[in-house]
DNA sequence: ACCTGAACACCGTTCAAGT
DNA sequence: ACCTGAACACCGTTCAAGT
């Protein structure tokens, strides 16, 4: 946990043979094995290492820490969720608002949903430190696909649309991470995300008054 | 972090004499004071026990582990920022809907941005296991009293008003903890508050309709 | 070029012994 | 009734030695 006598090395560099590269990945899918099976407490280099079939001196030729390890299977977590929104927003361009609405809050549930266990197991971890740098790193570029959108619109205020949705983009992910921490189903999501539609459009709709 | 062989003993009592009172309020002071200045990694059960003057054996005859620890401190500061929130609440029946809104946001902003380095302190142990369980539990409290308001309101449709407030306060969390963990100033926190208020009425109006 | 695993420096937690 | 602190079982991380 806390960092050791020595300053923290040079991450290590991305692996250059095939063998190399397969090791990377049998440590990352055993970490989000461990992860999922003992939660973020039973996480152990030793137990990664074992599960991955390396020793944990390998394990450290891959990744500088334990937080890397974990940092890392957020960061393409956080990756599959933003690119399906993105997705959606590009779909979407020209839409009524509402539909936009609804269709940003439904990939972004649905993406969630499709790796609910994934979601479950990086609860506790997102918070770590540099857990939500990542997110927020992240975001950025899908809060700009969102802005694209909506810029289509005829229904609001270009002026406002920016700082609209870097207030929407929280609000949704706060809504919706809150329902899952508390295990809701898939049935009151679905009624999450139509609240979430009436909120967001009420919202845009509002903005340009 | 792990639990180790034994299974965890039962959390030890409040204490009965003056003295272990002092004691128990030294012990969390000095968790506060240890996790401001060295971050949440670097609260060391030792380094606590040395801050307050005793022993680790003595911490342990108060808190069973280190979560416990922590968990307190978060307990004492969630109650505090839930209780402005309530007494805004009660002090606003009968209000225009806007001032509801604006009074509650106001509320909840101000709360935490009195205790800004306690908020700084404990953003990473929130997501620890059980952080959000007490977020949880004392909210619900909250969203009886926001609940309560609402239903003075002539604007509102009596019948959505409960669903309606379990959207809306994790959305309006989410944006301000948003907002605190990218450390918004005092400034960008007012635009913020105007903002969760338009949204804020403007969803309240809509699920009336 | 990659891997091993014993060794090191911690840390959380306990418990026999003290006052 | 409360406190102490050495002792124990772990865990993260390193590095000399192997293939």
């Amino acid at each position: 946990m806390a960092p050791r006598r020595k300053p923290p090395r040079q991450p290590r560099k991305a692996p250059v043979q095939a063998r190399s590269e397969a090791t990377w990945v049998a440590i990352l899918e055993a970490t989000i094995q461990v992860l999922g099976a003992q939660g973020f407490d039973g996480l152990t280099t030793t137990r990664v290492a074992e599960r991955a079939g390396v020793s944990v001196g390998t394990l450290y030729q891959y990744f500088p820490n334990k937080h890397a390890l974990v940092l890392t299977v957020l960061e393409r977590h956080v990756d599959a969720v933003a690119t399906m929104v993105e997705e959606a927003c590009a779909a979407h361009h020209g839409a009524p608002l509402a539909t936009m609405v609804s269709a940003m809050c439904g990939a972004f549930i649905g993406a969630k949903l499709r790796r609910r266990d994934m979601v479950q197991a990086l609860q506790h971890a997102s918070a770590e430190l540099g857990g939500d740098e990542v997110v927020r790193r992240r975001a950025q570029r899908t809060v700009e696909a969102i802005v694209a959108m909506l810029g289509t619109s005829p229904e609001i205020d270009k002026g406002r649309v920016a700082l609209a949705t870097s207030v929407l983009v929280p609000a949704i992910v706060g809504v919706v991470d809150t329902a899952l921490a508390r295990r809701a189903d898939a049935h009151a999501l679905r009624a999450i995300e139509r609240e979430l539609t009436v909120l967001g459009t009420a919202y845009l709709h509002a903005a340009a008054a």
